[in-house]
DNA sequence: CAGAATACTTTTTTT
DNA sequence: AAGTATTCTG
């Protein structure tokens, strides 16, 4: 062992210690919040360098975000004495879709790829797939866009292309063909979606055997944050890179080989290092398979599962309740955080009549947090979903607290900033149909509805882009259309060779959006958005620009289409900074991987979290009992837990009750704010904003009027029989006496909203 | 053809 | 409620 080797592991605990010096083997680290998963990961890195047991060429990390990758890679520089840093860059770090997109830029010959193909995220995707259902004619009542959309994804994740999809009936048939279109068009255009970045890159090297030696040899050590988040297709592709020549005979598709016994063994290829923790996978709406840490462990032999089960970051009372809530789950591999801190102060919870009440305390709470020295950044209010921000950022606002939000409208996905970057994707490539669509009138050019239809109809028949039909036209359609062309030409070479920053501020110019914003009313923000592009532009070409040396084999890319990728990649939180002191408001998703000293988890109510939709499905359930989990264990010293019972959700207000997650801690460790009421019948609608202490005669009272109303002792959890609609479950209710509504969950009939007057249910 | 007015959805989470 | 899509009007 070298010498700087010792100080590395100083201060690691028994186990982290032994899993960040597993001999070589493949290894699954089940590492529960807070218990110094990141530390071991990169530690890990950093004594594999030291102890010569890898160069940095030899390593590849995946992370979750890019901004663990960022974080990962501030921590090992710090780490590795100044001699490695520079090797630092020898490394692979980064997530799965730009990593993929890394290997694509390489080979993109091999890849069958434009040199610069683009990106496009969901959005993208979703205009791409109407604007392919618009010239095919397709109805889309019969194929919506989201669902084909949806349904492509899934395929891809499954490694599935149209060809290998299995359809049954005629639906199914056409649905496929649509599939299979769209493929063709995104071909024809030079562009990629997110699913595509990864199937793509597993074909690669599935089919290039020259090439995936090169990184199966290359590679020796490929570690894996986050692991239990991973789908099927990145499970693939991580065991295509670890490599074992048994899988050569596999047939290629589809990609999970179920059940088969295909043991990998390291001598040909990378040791895997997986890190994750089954009770924080919360994206298996989007395809994760918890089931790939059991994969792992059976494929790759684990010998022995390494648990970090000691937690440094939260107080015994907080623990206790991550604990409590999360043992109901039932498939679990199992595993018990504990701590040395004492069990610090209690959970306080707090009930408000509506959601307004709920942000006033808030404030008024953070204030007080404030005036008792805690710094503002580290409080955090996280929300399930993002349209309870609104509230809170309104409360706030009013309050004169500084705060920011995270998730929501990400810089490049602002409007002003996604027609900006069509406009350098089509310099980039003019083909680009889903760029040129979004800004060939816009700023408006005189170039309408017809002169489009015209267009779109030439490029079906020629089947071209749009770009290239325009000389099929005729008309007034051409020269409008051929002026649009001219310009881009115009763009493109008035910007060659200059600096990306000047080519960005000459073609926001040449376009004509500065001039647009310039003159509308509420433009002083994109402008000012669109000079911030402009700065993410130079910071981007000093940062990244020059520090990823060229992969193997690459050919320099320009840095247009490196910001473009990084654009469609890194969706752009743009950091305000560390040092503005802001309140840090977020969905409980995006909260995970932080921590903050002190916790808001808002809108703890039945429908909204648990959210309705994942109830339906007992899997939806866990994964959100999983999420509260997430969400509790982000705090260190102070966790706040607070409810409405009246909420304006989508233009109406609703009556929620608690949420069961609540019910699930211990009474013990909770110390309720505000007097615990005995809930369970829907509340009435309330007008006052009182503390809610001060309603509880009015809701005992109304409580009443709603038994009385329905004798049969209706409330929301009860399971109903309906005469036509067979049996169900009240999820929700509105309005009070003859107004009175309640929303069902019918078994076989699906979601109802019915009229207490009218619908004739019963107790069941 | 452009911009305004109106109608109509959409509402979970996001690399 | 807020955003998108469609229709209307000049």
């Amino acid at each position: 062992m070298s010498s700087i080797a010792p100080s590395l592991l100083a201060g690691l605990n028994p186990e982290q210690l032994s899993a960040v010096t597993l001999p070589p083997q493949h290894a699954l680290i089940l590492a529960g919040a807070g218990s110094g998963k990141t530390r071991v990961l990169t530690t890990r890195i950093a004594w594999l360098i030291s102890t010569s047991q890898a160069g940095p060429h030899g390593i590849l990390a995946v992370t979750f975000t890019n901004k663990a990758a960022k974080e990962m890679l501030t921590r090992l520089s710090a780490m590795l004495p100044l001699s490695y840093n520079n090797s630092v860059r020898g490394m692979w770090i980064g997530t799965f879709h730009g990593l993929c997109n890394r290997l694509l830029r390489a080979h993109y010959r091999e890849a069958g790829l434009p040199q610069l193909f683009q990106i496009l995220d969901q959005a993208d995707q979703l205009s791409t797939i109407k604007r392919l259902l618009k010239s095919l004619n397709v109805d889309d009542e019969k194929f919506p866009p989201r669902e084909l959309q949806h349904f492509i994804n899934a395929q891809k994740e499954q490694g599935l292309r149209a060809a290998a999809v299995e359809a049954w009936d005629s639906f199914a048939r056409r649905r496929v063909e649509l599939y299979d279109a769209y493929e063709r068009q995104c071909q024809r255009e030079g562009v990629v979606d997110f699913a595509e970045l990864l199937l793509r890159s597993h074909e690669l090297l599935e089919r290039h055997e020259s090439l995936r030696r090169h990184y199966q040899e290359r590679f020796r050590h490929i570690l894996v944050d986050e692991f239990q988040d991973t789908n099927r297709l990145q499970y693939a592709w991580l065991r295509m890179l670890a490599g074992n020549r048994a899988r050569n005979d596999h047939p290629p598709s589809p990609l999970p080989e179920e059940g088969g016994d295909n043991i990998r063994t390291p001598k040909d290829g990378a040791y895997i290092f997986a890190v994750g923790d089954d009770d924080q996978s919360i994206y298996g709406f989007r395809g994760a398979e918890v089931g790939n840490m059991r994969d792992l462990e059976r494929e790759f032999q684990v010998a022995k599962v390494i648990r970090l089960e000691q937690n440094y970051r939260s107080h015994g009372n907080i623990l206790d309740a991550a604990n409590a809530i999360i043992k109901n789950n039932a498939a679990r591999l199992g595993k018990n955080l504990w701590t040395e801190a004492g069990s610090g102060e209690p959970i306080r919870v707090f009930e408000s009549l509506s959601d307004l009440d709920e942000a006033r305390w808030i404030v008024e709470e953070i204030k007080s947090l404030s005036r008792d020295g805690h710094a503002r950044k580290e409080v955090a209010l996280l929300y399930r979903s993002n349209a309870q921000s609104r509230v809170l950022e309104h409360a706030l606002f009013n309050a004169g607290l500084p705060y920011r939000v995270y998730g929501g409208l990400r810089f490049f996905e602002r409007q002003e900033i996604k027609h900006a970057l069509a406009y350098l994707r089509l310099i980039a490539n003019p083909d680009d149909d889903t760029a040129f669509s979004r800004v060939v009138n816009f700023p408006t050019r005189g170039i309408g509805n017809r002169s489009l239809e015209q267009l779109a109809d030439a490029a079906k028949t020629h089947g071209s882009s749009l770009h290239a039909a325009i000389q099929h036209l005729g008309g007034k359609a051409q020269s409008s259309l051929s002026a649009f062309a001219q310009l881009i030409v115009r763009m493109r070479e008035g910007s060659a060779g200059l600096p990306l920053p000047e080519v960005v501020d000459h073609v926001l110019e040449l376009s004509g959006l500065l001039e647009h914003y310039r003159n509308e009313k509420e433009g002083q923000d994109r402008l000012a958005n669109l000079d911030e592009l402009i700065n993410a532009a130079a910071s981007f070409v000093a940062e990244e620009g020059s520090r990823e040396p060229a992969p193997d084999g690459a050919e320099d890319q320009s840095d247009l289409a490196s910001f473009l990728a990084h654009a469609a990649l890194e969706a752009g939180e743009h950091q305000a900074g560390d040092s503005d002191d802001a309140v840090q408001l977020m969905t409980v998703h995006s909260a995970k991987g932080l921590e903050f000293n002190v916790v808001f988890i808002s809108g703890l109510e039945a429908g909204l979290f648990p959210h309705e939709n994942a109830v339906l499905e007992e899997k939806g359930l866990e994964e959100e009992r999983r999420l509260m989990y997430v969400a509790v264990t982000r705090a260190r010293q102070r966790l706040y837990l607070s409810f409405a019972q009246t909420r304006m959700l989508h233009g109406q207000t609703r009556y929620n009750l608690p949420s069961r997650f609540l019910d699930e801690i211990p009474v013990a460790l909770l110390k309720w704010l505000t007097p615990k009421l005995s809930s369970g019948f829907v509340a009435p609608p309330k007008t006052s904003y009182a503390p809610a202490y001060a309603a509880e005669p009015q809701r005992q009272a109304n409580a009443m009027t709603m038994r009385q109303q329905s004798d049969s002792g209706l409330r929301i959890g009860q399971n109903v029989m309906h005469t036509k609609f067979g049996h169900g479950v009240i999820i929700n209710a509105e309005g009070a006496g003859t107004d009175a509504r309640v929303q069902v969950n019918f078994k076989h009939a699906g979601m109802k909203w019915l009229a207490l007057s009218i619908a004739k249910l019963e107790a069941a």
